[in-house]
DNA sequence: GGCGGCCATACCGTGCGGGTATCGACCCTG
DNA sequence: CAGGGTCGATACCCGCACGGTATGGCCGCC
C-alpha cells in the first residue's frame, strides 16, 4: 500500500464525499474514484458503501481509517525526525501544556542544560490533548504529560511528580477558610460553576459554566466571582491575591510524567530523561 | 514520502550495498541509486555516506532507518487489519509464547467464548520476543506477555497475574528438598547449567550450558540431569515425576499482562480484555 | 597497468496517475 | 411526470516518472 492511496482513502473517509475529498487533495474527482477502487481491489475488501444517499464506511473502512491515520502519522514522524536529525543544530523538542508544571519544567531545563554535552532543547507549547499528537507525528521528541488528563497510551513514560488538586476560588469566599473540600461541595456552588474548555475542534460542550479559552481568562473570571476551577496545586504559582485555594480531598491526584515515543530512544533523549528523574 | 521510497531506503540501509539491495528489491541498481538520491533531495538530508570503501549510514540515516521500519510496520499493520476486518469471519488473533501461561490462557479462552456475542479467537504461537512484532505489524490483535522478559513499550496493557519463579531440577536432586533457593546457589551448580536459547536470528550466544530450541528438549535435558531452568511457577503443569521444583527466592516475579496496540481498541478487543480482567 | 567492484550518469520506453468530457442513477421540485 | 441538479463511475487521452540497459568514473587490488 502506498501512502498516496492511504491519504486518498483517509480524505474520502473523512469527507464521506468524493468531490470534496478530491478538492481537498487538489486532484480531480475521477482519478480519486479510480484510486479508491484500486485500493479496494488490492486489499480485497470493500471500504466504502456508495449509493444514491451518499458514501458510508464499512467495518473494514473504519478499521483502515483508524489504522491508516496512525500509519500516516508514523510516516510523517519518520520524515520530520529525519529532517531534524540532519539539521545543523539537531536539538530536542519538548512539548508541554501551556502554563502547566512551569516550575518543574524550568528546573528540568536548567538541570539538563548544565549537563555535559547537553543538546539544545526547544519548548513547544501545546493546547490540551495536542501533545500526544505532536509526539506521534514527530514535531516533538518528548513531552510532559499529566495523568489522568492526558492519555499516555502507546508512549514510554517515567513518573516525575505527583500532586494533589486544589480548587481556585475568589479571595474571601466562604469556603476559602476550609482545610479541604469535596468535589460535591464545589458542584453545589451554583454561582461558581466550573468553566467549559473548547474541544479539539474548537467548539464548546453544552452545559452551564462560562466558556474560556485560556487560563488568564479563567483566572480573571474567578477573581470576578463568576467561576471556580480545580487545578493541580503547582498551578498556585500563577495566582495572585484575588484568589484563594483549598485542597480538594476527593479529586484524583495528578501525575506529571515525561513521555516519549517508544523505540525512538536517541542518546540525547535518554540523557534528558535520566536528568529529569534526578530533579 | 512514499512507502516505495522508504522500502528502498530500508533495503539499502540494511544491506549497506546498492547492488545487493537492488537484488533484494528485484529492481536494477540504477533506479535504486536514483530513488535514494531523490529521497535525500526531498528530505534535504544526506542519509548515506558513499565512497570507495562502501556505504555507511549518517546520523540522519540511522534515524530514518529506525523510524522508517516502524512506519512501514504501521502500514503493513493497517493493511493486514483491514483485510482481516473484511474477512468472512472477522475474529481476533491472540499471540502467546508457546508453552507459557497455558492454564491462564485456557481459562481466558473458555471464559470469553462463553460470553454473549463473543467473536472467534485464533491463537498464534510465537517464539520469544516475536509477540511484540506480530502485534505491531497487524498479524495479531492482542497478546499475552510476560514482564520482565517481554518489552511492553508502546503497547497498552492490563495486568492479569503475578507469580514467583521456580527452579526445575532432576527429581531427587539434593536441593529438591529445600523450601527455597537463591540464584547464586543455582549458578554454583556446575553440572546443572542453565540452557542457552536461540537469538532472534537463530544463532546461540556463547557460554556454557546446552543449546535448546524448545521446552520439550529442555525438560528432557533436566530429567537427564544435564541442565536446570528457572521458570514461572505456572509452568509446573508441564512437568512430570522426573522433575522437582523449588521456589527461587531472589528471582524477579513474573507479571503476565494482556497487551494490545494503542488506539486500536475495537469493541471485540475491549470485550476480550474486560473478560480477561475478570478471570 | 589492467582488472574488477561499485555507485553514478545517460538515455530510452512504457505504464500509471492525472486531466477533461460524459454517462447513469437518483432525488428533488414545480 | 418532465427537467434540472447532484454525485460517483466510465471513457479516453496525455505526460511523466519509474524501471530497464549501456556506460562512465573512481578506487583498490593483484
Amino acid at each position: 500500500m502506498e501512502t498516496r492511496e492511504l491519504r486518498y482513502f483517509v480524505a474520502v473517509a473523512e469527507e464521506l464525499h468524493f468531490g470534496r475529498a478530491a478538492e481537498r487533495l487538489r486532484i480531480a474527482q475521477p482519478p480519486l474514484s479510480r484510486a479508491i477502487q484500486q485500493l479496494e481491489r488490492r486489499l480485497g475488501a470493500r471500504l466504502l458503501e456508495r449509493d444514491s444517499r451518499g458514501v458510508r464506511l464499512t467495518e473494514a473502512g473504519r478499521v483502515l481509517l483508524r489504522e491508516g491515520r496512525a500509519a500516516l502519522a508514523g510516516i510523517e514522524a519518520a520524515e520530520r525526525r529525519t529532517r531534524r536529525a540532519a539539521a545543523a543544530r539537531p536539538g530536542l523538542v519538548l512539548a508541554t501544556k501551556a502554563g502547566a508544571s512551569s516550575e518543574l519544567l524550568a528546573k528540568l531545563l536548567a538541570a539538563y542544560a548544565a549537563e555535559p554535552d547537553a543538546v539544545p532543547v526547544d519548548v513547544l507549547l501545546c493546547g490540551p490533548g495536542e501533545q500526544e499528537r505532536v509526539l506521534r507525528d514527530g514535531r516533538a521528541d518528548v513531552a510532559l504529560l499529566h495523568r489522568p488528563f492526558d492519555s499516555t497510551a502507546g508512549l514510554d513514560t517515567e513518573v516525575l511528580a505527583e500532586e494533589r488538586q486544589v480548587v481556585v476560588l475568589p479571595a474571601g469566599h466562604p469556603l476559602s477558610g476550609r482545610r479541604d473540600v469535596t468535589t460535591a461541595e464545589i458542584a453545589a456552588l451554583p454561582d461558581l460553576p466550573l468553566p467549559r474548555w473548547p474541544d479539539l475542534d474548537g467548539g464548546y460542550p453544552d452545559g452551564p459554566g462560562p466558556q474560556v479559552r485560556d487560563s488568564v481568562q479563567l483566572m480573571q473570571l474567578i477573581a470576578l466571582g463568576r467561576a471556580c476551577a480545580i487545578v493541580p496545586e503547582s498551578a498556585r504559582t500563577h495566582l495572585h491575591e484575588q484568589h484563594a485555594t483549598v485542597t480538594v480531598s476527593d479529586a484524583p491526584t495528578v501525575t506529571t510524567v515525561i513521555a516519549w515515543p517508544p523505540q525512538s530512544r536517541s542518546p540525547a533523549l535518554a540523557h534528558l530523561v535520566r536528568t529529569a528523574l534526578g530533579v
